[in-house]
DNA sequence: CCTACCGATCGGTAGG
DNA sequence: CCTACCGATCGGTAGG
């Protein structure tokens, strides 16, 4: 049957990108050969070539999808309709919640970008600017007095900051986990940003 | 003279290093080949051999002298004497200065170390710990009640992330400097600290 | 300090 | 004629 052969396909497309996104992550996109992703998975090289036309379409499909997840998560908030401050919480929250989840994938965005094609890496950056432009928006909306100076985009980069560097020193398997760091995360930076002085006040 | 011909040994190395350094920071490690620090050196390959045993090497000295001038930027801190605070905002502001003058060592430090090896990595792990406490330390005298919880730690991570994270989308050539975010990523971190719930009070 | 190489391994593809 | 896959090897280049 063409649906059931189909979904193996879809399936093991799912797992060489599950398996290449945590070679790349652990070892770099040019540190992993195509040899280590084909035995990690227990196919053949020309098995993989089968799935995947070359190296960089992996690379290329692990950011994709990752950023893809990251802009929905954004929809899904926004559709929600929340007040200002709820709003930017559950923004930081569920995006602290998606980075323990997706740790692999998140690490080849922000590290193997940079061997991708020119067209390919631009498209990942358009996405990732319209997702930074959201949550700026949301901090002017609960800090009105943003908007008039250039600090929404600087906060926001630093609230991105301790976002993207907790894969760095978070454990998965320590006592604490994304779940327990997503309300603190949050607290601090509504903290700093009543606190931030704004040239011109 | 001998000592004529150390000092451009000395230069001649600095040199290799801050090419190789710019080099592994824009392609990565493995991305960067030895002909290509030889050429920007404007050096024969075997030449650069000269001047450094293997890759690695070149890798473990740059991280190697940035750890160290962050433990000794820690050390004159301390030496100052000053008051929680004074000490804590003198400790990020300057981090964020000597991050803008350093980025090709850091990404090197943060996105390379994993090539290194066992040894060499954890000689540099060592360091970075050792600093890591020290802010760690500095924070809770700014703020006590941290000490009997488990939030000095996660807090002083999500502060070094801010700062590790900078290079990403701080461009030199920007108007806006790492000058001008010093004394802004210490605000939101002071008042960030003012705000977090520490369960048990 | 150069040209000329090495053992090995790279990403990608041939025929069957 | 299709898919899914194999053993073997391609042309180039890596670090040394």
């Amino acid at each position: 049957m063409a649906r059931g052969r189909a979904s193996t396909f879809d399936a093991q497309r799912e797992e060489i990108l599950a398996q290449a996104a945590r070679l790349f992550a652990a070892q770099g996109f040019v540190g992993t050969s195509m040899n280590e992703v084909a035995e990690a998975c227990k196919l053949s090289k020309p098995t993989l070539y089968h799935y995947f036309r070359d190296k960089h379409e992996l690379a290329m499909q692990i950011c994709e999808s990752h950023v893809a997840r990251l802009a929905a998560l954004v929809d899904e908030v926004k559709a929600e309709q929340l007040a200002p401050r709820e709003q930017l919480r559950a923004l930081i929250e569920r995006f602290v919640r998606e980075y323990g989840l997706a740790q692999d994938a998140h690490r080849v965005l922000t590290e193997d970008v940079k061997f991708l094609a020119e067209a390919d890496r631009e498209r990942l950056l358009d996405v990732q600017r319209s997702v930074v432009a959201a949550f700026a928006d949301s901090l002017v909306a609960v800090r009105p007095e943003l908007n008039a100076s250039t600090l929404a985009k600087p906060l926001t980069m630093l609230l991105f900051g301790m976002i993207n560097w907790m894969h760095t020193w978070l454990r998965p398997e320590g006592e604490l986990g994304h779940e327990t760091m997503a309300p603190l995360v949050a607290d601090l930076f509504f903290g700093g940003i009543a606190a931030v002085q704004i040239s011109g006040d």
